[in-house]
DNA sequence: AGACGGGGCGCC
DNA sequence: AAACGGCGCCCTGTCT
């Protein structure tokens, strides 16, 4: 591998007439919005191996009697990287381009060339790798053995802490190393990334499949948009969305005093001190209490939480179990046993330890990482779910507790008689608002798994009743050809997608596996479809162990799990058209100049942020984006908009805030 | 001391 | 024959 660290202006390298650069950032860490800066950049033509260069300007002295060479003034590097990444000609090659976007957009410099990912280019390939950071791929894909990474990393033990991030891996200080080591190591990721990038390039493209006769994608056009994607993620992540940081921090407070009084509590009933937290410890207490275990995680469990304990020891893991479902049973015994004390325990102990989950995993996290501003940056990644579906981590803005609380939640109070209207988990959502003058808009797709898969289905029946009416509630239409009641329908036609077998079903509507038959049968009988599709996905998922769908993307299907394949296809391809509408979504908003940012996506859903003024007028236009061009034109799409000052119970469908707008003004 | 899996639970 | 899919993350207890 050849390189070269760059010691003088004269030396910056010529890139007209090159459009692919090989290009990667080195970094004080990876926390953007809390002072971490780029110290350096590595760069080279993708076309010339031998052309790996080194930009250091922000190395500090690390004290290195080694280090022979100096940085480059920060001002005219920052100013050649803009005109570089500032062509829309030119395209950049790296791993993980997300990341540097972000942070040379820390650095004032706007990303306007293309993308090309090979993280992403990666995962499109196959998206069932164990990781997908470089390392691992180029382990996997080349030959290329690191030479310059070992002695960096032999440096940075001996002279920084290991500091363990979010994400498990450890970061490193790049500006704190000697550029004599961080330069070669440097060149030597965008040697690999090149060479990784040359081996993915070669591997063969699928065409679209089959497709009702329609446009559809191949990998081809999937990796394009998915590139695509990249920089509108890193806007939304850059974005950031505001948090109510004084009521979260309220909030809080007031939520550990709760918990201390509840397990001071439970420390009274047992007589003892003890670790709330710990399964094992609680159900010691609640002997001491009174009462006694009764339930046991099972060995073998399904998905459902009652199917997850027994009241068999010997059939258990011999660990006691407390799921909410369990929690429920136990109070059923102890109030008919009248054990007041093992009663009052188990209430006590569940209200504790939910109270005690919601601090742990919304409000601290929140609370810690906000910026300066009071905005939290979570992360969307490309590249984590094997469907297509994004994810969302640190924090993971995808499972934030809903207004309406939890079916076992509900349970639970109409069996104890009492109800919580501003419980925590209802209150949680509300603390992400809009900045003063503006609201968060959400938009989502009805019902699009059901939409997709009566796509695929092919199903005339839905067909005839979309083209009628697009709002068609799906399982009202089941309810009515079946003659069945909501939940029947619900959850058998929830159950398909997912590949549910009849024991699941059963469990699910908590009836018998014959009962469970019959109105399977029943449903199936009315929505032969669905049937159809059911069965065509396997045989086809069987036949070519992979599921593809409309936009392009292949599920591998393992041997023995065909009957995954109908959930990874139209998951997928449901992720897909929510990639695709954000990319289209912020293709319209930049061509408009329209002051909107997205901000979050949660699957079938995305949150803006806009003024209010511009709402009406706004947001039927971005409605209409989404739902133009979905890819399955037999079948319509559509959205619901709810507006408010929160994400929380301050929304409202777009209707009721219009009018009270009106009214307002 | 740190890695890891189980248990639990939030969302779609 | 039998199987509900996809995530992230917090905590404990055990294993290394």
């Amino acid at each position: 591998m050849n390189f070269k660290i760059i010691q003088s202006l004269s030396d910056l390298p010529n890139f007209s007439g090159v459009r692919r650069i090989m290009f990667d950032t080195e970094t004080s860490g990876f926390d953007y919005f809390h002072g971490d800066r780029i110290c350096g950049f590595s760069l080279g033509a993708y076309d010339d191996p031998n052309h790996n260069l080194y930009l250091p300007i922000r190395h500090r002295d690390c004290g290195s009697l080694l280090d022979s060479y100096t940085n480059l003034p920060v001002d005219s590097i920052l100013r050649f990287i803009q005109a570089l990444v500032g062509d829309p000609e030119k395209e950049i090659i790296g791993h993980h381009l997300k990341f540097d976007i972000n942070m040379l957009k820390a650095d004032g410099i706007e990303v306007k060339c293309d993308i090309w990912d090979t993280m992403l280019l990666a995962f499109d390939l196959d998206g069932n790798g164990w990781n997908y950071e470089l390392d691992t791929l180029t382990k996997q894909y080349t030959r290329y053995q690191h030479i310059y990474w070992s002695a960096l990393d032999k440096f940075f033990e001996k002279s920084q802490p290991t500091v363990n991030t979010d994400e498990g891996k450890s970061s490193r200080n790049y500006s704190l190393g000697p550029i004599e080591m961080v330069g070669p190591y440097a060149c030597e990721d965008i040697f690999s990334d090149r060479e990784l990038c040359i081996t993915l390039e070669t591997m063969p493209r699928w065409p679209a499949d089959y497709n009702q006769g329609h446009p559809a994608w191949g990998l081809d056009e999937l990796l394009k948009h998915d590139m695509r994607l990249v920089k509108v993620l890193a806007r939304m992540e850059y974005n950031g969305v505001k948090v109510n940081a004084e009521r979260c921090a309220y909030l809080r407070d007031n939520a550990e005093d709760d918990v201390a009084t509840m397990n001071e509590k439970l420390y009274r009933l047992a007589g003892r001190s003890f670790q709330v937290s710990s399964a094992q410890q609680t159900a010691a207490a609640l002997c001491n209490a009174g009462g006694r275990i009764i339930f046991w995680s099972a060995r073998e469990k399904g998905k459902m939480k009652s199917q997850k304990y027994t009241t068999d020891e010997s059939l258990s893991t011999g660990r006691p179990c407390f799921n909410a479902m369990a929690i429920l049973e136990y109070l059923k015994i102890f109030r008919e046993e009248k054990n007041e004390k093992a009663y009052e325990f188990i209430l006590t102990y569940h209200a504790s330890e939910q109270k005690r989950r919601l601090i742990a995993s919304n409000l601290e996290p929140y609370l810690k990482r906000l910026d300066m501003l009071g905005y939290l940056h979570g992360q969307f990644h490309q590249h984590r779910v094997v469907t297509g579906r994004l994810a969302s981590s640190n924090p993971n803005q995808q499972n934030v507790t809903r207004v309406k609380g939890t079916l076992e939640q509900s349970m639970l109070e109409a069996f104890v008689g009492s109800k919580e209207t501003d419980a925590l988990n209802k209150q949680i959502r509300g603390l992400f608002i809009a900045e003063p003058g503006d609201v968060l808009v959400s938009i989502d797709q009805s019902q699009v798994e059901y939409r997709s898969a009566s796509y695929l289905s092919e199903d005339v029946h839905m067909i005839d009743k979309y083209a009628n009416d697009a709002n068609t509630d799906y399982h009202a239409e089941t309810m009515a050809i079946a003659h069945v009641e909501r939940v029947p329908a619900k959850n058998v036609a929830f159950g398909a997608l997912y590949g549910m077998g009849i024991p699941s079903l059963a469990a699910f509507l908590n009836i018998s596996r014959g009962e469970a038959e019959q109105i399977f049968n029943k449903i199936m009988h009315a929505r032969p479809a669905l049937r159809r599709l059911m069965n065509e996905s396997i045989r086809q998922a069987r036949m070519r162990g992979f599921t593809q769908n409309v936009f392009g993307r292949r599920c591998d299907v393992g041997q023995g799990f065909a009957y995954k394949a109908l959930c990874l296809k139209n998951q997928g391809m449901c992720g897909d058209l929510m990639r695709y509408s954000l990319v289209q979504l912020d293709d319209y908003i930049s061509l408009y100049k329209l002051p909107v940012k997205m901000l979050l996506t949660v699957h079938d859903e995305i949150v803006f942020s806009m003024c209010k003024k511009i709402v009406v007028e706004t947001v039927p236009k971005l409605v209409k984006v989404m739902t133009d061009n979905w890819m399955m034109p037999t079948i319509p799409l559509y959205c619901d908009a709810d507006v408010g000052p929160d994400w929380g119970k301050g929304q409202m469908p777009l209707e009721e805030w219009s009018k009270k707008y009106a009214e307002a003004a």
